[in-house]
DNA sequence: TTGAAAGCGCTACCAA
DNA sequence: TTGGTAGCGCTTTCAA
C-alpha cells in the first residue's frame, strides 16, 4: 500500500495526496475529504524509510548508553523513561545504542548511516572522545553530564559538586566530624567519569570548608562491594560517624555491612547522598538524599537536542540542576563522644 | 557523501560500488581495492534510510513497553539490556516504544509506518489486544510473557505458576503453615497481567496441594505500598510466618513494615519470591528467590523474533523458563509454635 | 567482470 | 487548486 494507490483510488495525483497529508499546500476541502476517506478505508500509513529519504530527516533520536558491565541504576532507568516519553510526545522515536567509550559499530550505525537526527550521550567523562568526535562532525547532540570544557555543547547535568557539598554540610551541621565519601568504582573514577570526579571535588572542598576529617573510598556498583567497603571504613577509622555516597547500587551493601558491624543507622552512623527518590525510599531506613529528577532530565535532554536539530546555528544551551536534599531517616545528630 | 561520489572517484559504476560493499556479486580484486581505498579516504557510510527503502527492511526492531505509571523494575532494565546487546551483535537497532495497551501513535509509527522489521511486546496480558492485532496483520512479533492462548505466537516466558508453587513448597518444607502471597497491584491484576495472574494461580494451587492456609494480597509497586501491605497482613493474621511475593518494587517496604512491627526476617517471618538476582542480593537480608534470567530472556526474545522475520512461514517457537530458587538469607524454619 | 537503468515510496519544485 | 516529475541514495535486474 503506497501513496500511488491512494492517489489512484481518490482520482488525484500523488502530489496532491502528499500535500493533503502534510498540509504544506492548500487542498480543497472536497478532495481532502475524498483522500481521507480512501486512506481510512485502506488503512494507509506512509512508509517511514521513504519519507526519511525524501525529507532528509528520520524523526528518530539516538540514546547512547554504556554497556551493562557498568550496572544500570534506577536513575538511568528513570532517565530513559523521561527521554522516551518526551520524544514520543514530539513524534520522535528513540533508538538505543549500547556503546563503550570508543569507536563502535552500533554508534557508527546511528550517526554514520544517519539513522537518527541527533543523539543523546550518557555517562560522560571529563575528557570524552565521543564528544570530541561529535563536535567535529557537527552532528546534533546533547550530553547528560558535561565534559571538562563544555563550551559550545548542549548539556543537562546535576551539580554533583554542589550536591555532595550540601550532603557534607548537612552532616557537619548535625555535628559529625569524621566522615567518609563512598564514590563509585575505581575504574569509573580512573576513566574520568564526570559525576564521580566532580562529586569527589565537592567532597574534598567541603571537608576543607567545614573543617572536617574526610576520607574517600571507591566502591564497586553492587551490594557486595558496598559491604566490603564498610568493613574497610570501620577498620580504618572506627570513629567514623557519617557517610556520603553517590553509589546507589552499593547502598544496600553499605546498610548490610553496618548492620553486621552492629552499627545502627542513623544512631551510630548517618548516611546521605545522591539517589533516585524511589530508591531512597525503598531502603530502610529511607535515605536522606538529593533526589535526582531523572525523568525531568530526560525531558530536558530531548528539548535541548531538538533545539540543536531545528537550529544548528544557535548557541547551544545547557541546564545545571541542583535538587534539594530530602530529609529522610538515615541521618541524625552525631552521638556525644565519650572520651 | 553518497555512492555516486564514491563511484566517480573510483571510476566505476554505482552498481559496482554497491556490489563491492555487499559482496553479492563478484568484483575483481583490483577494483574492490580501489573502491575500498576511496571509501576509507572519504569515510563513506551508506545511508540507512535509502538502504531500507531499496531493500525493504530497516534492520531495526521495536521494543514495546508500557508507560512509566507501571514502575519499571530492575528486571525490566536487565531485560532491556539483554535485548539491546543481542540485537547489536546481529546488527539490528532497537527502537523504543512506550505504549499503553490500546492503539497508540507511537505503536502505529513503529509497525504501521514500517520503521521496524518486527517487534517485541512486553508486559503481556492474558487477553492482549496488541497481540490480536499483530496476529491479524502478520507482522513479525514475539511476546515476553504469553497470552492465554499463545498458540501460533512466538514467546519467551517465566513459568510464574511453577515458580510461585516452588516458593510455597519451599516454605512448606520449612514448616510454615500460614502464609500469604503479595502479588502486584490490583490494577495490574484486574487488567489481566499474565505474570500476576499465573503467579496467583500457582499460589492458589500450591496452597491447596501442600495443605496450607494461604491468603493473597495485591500491592502497589512501591515501598510505601509494601509497608502498608505488611500492616494489613499482620493485623489480618498475626500468625502468618511466611510471605511469597512477585512484587520486587514493594519488597523494601515489606522489609521495613516487618521491622517496624518488630518481626525479624527470617526468624519471625520467612520471605521468598521471584526477583532479579541483583535486587535479591541488595536487600538485607538477601532474598531467597527464583532468579529471573532477564538478560538471557532478552537474548532469547531477539533470537525468536529474528527467526520470525527470516522465515515467517515456519512454526513460531517459544521458551518457558524455570530458573531454580537461590537460597539466601530470608527464609528459615518456622518457629515452634507455643500453644 | 562491469555498466546502465529501473525501481523502492515519498517530497517538493515547476507549471498550469 | 491541482498535476507532472525530478530527485532522495541505494539495490538489483538486464545487458554487454
Amino acid at each position: 500500500m503506497n501513496i500511488g494507490e491512494i492517489a489512484r483510488r481518490a482520482k488525484v495525483s500523488r502530489s496532491t495526496v502528499s500535500y493533503a497529508l502534510s498540509g504544506k499546500r492548500p487542498v480543497s476541502e472536497a478532495t481532502r475529504l475524498r483522500i481521507q476517506q480512501v486512506i481510512d478505508e485502506i488503512g494507509y500509513q506512509p512508509n517511514a524509510s521513504a519519507r526519511a529519504l525524501a525529507r532528509g530527516e528520520t524523526r528518530a533520536l539516538g540514546l547512547v548508553f554504556p554497556p551493562a558491565s557498568t550496572h544500570y541504576t534506577e536513575m538511568q532507568l528513570e532517565f530513559l523513561g523521561g527521554v522516551v516519553e518526551a520524544a514520543a510526545v514530539r513524534d520522535y522515536d528513540i533508538l538505543m545504542s549500547r556503546t563503550g567509550a570508543g569507536e563502535d559499530r552500533s554508534f557508527q550505525r546511528l550517526v554514520g548511516e544517519r539513522r537518527v537526527d541527533g543523539v543523546i550521550l550518557m555517562e560522560i567523562r571529563l575528557q570524552d572522545p565521543r564528544v570530541e568526535r561529535m563536535r567535529e562532525t557537527a552532528f546534533p547532540f546533547v550530553t547528560i553530564g558535561r565534559v571538562a570544557d563544555p563550551e559550545g555543547t548542549a548539556w543537562v547535568d546535576l551539580d554533583h559538586q554542589g550536591l555532595i557539598r550540601h550532603c557534607v554540610q548537612h552532616l557537619a551541621e548535625l555535628g559529625h566530624e569524621r566522615i567518609v565519601f563512598v564514590n563509585r568504582s575505581e575504574g569509573l573514577i580512573r576513566l574520568g567519569y564526570e559525576s564521580a570526579r566532580r562529586g569527589q571535588d565537592g567532597f574534598d572542598l567541603a571537608v576543607e570548608e567545614f573543617g572536617l576529617t574526610g576520607t574517600s573510598y571507591s566502591c564497586g556498583d553492587d551490594a557486595a562491594s558496598g559491604e566490603a567497603c564498610v568493613q574497610r571504613i570501620l577498620s580504618d577509622d572506627p570513629g567514623t560517624t557519617g557517610i556520603v555516597t553517590m553509589n546507589e547500587a552499593a547502598l544496600g551493601g553499605i546498610y548490610r555491612g553496618l548492620a553486621h558491624a552492629g552499627r545502627k543507622v542513623p544512631h551510630d552512623m548517618s548516611i546521605s547522598g545522591i539517589a533516585g527518590s524511589r530508591w531512597a525510599e525503598a531502603v530502610t531506613p529511607a535515605l536522606t538524599a538529593a533526589d535526582v529528577p531523572a525523568h525531568e532530565m530526560g525531558r530536558i535532554a530531548i528539548d535541548l537536542l531538538l533545539e540543536r536539530i531545528s537550529d544548528p546555528s544557535a548557541a547551544p544551551r545547557h541546564q545545571l540542576l541542583t535538587p534539594p536534599i530530602s530529609l529522610r531517616a538515615s541521618t541524625a545528630p552525631a552521638a556525644r563522644r565519650t572520651v
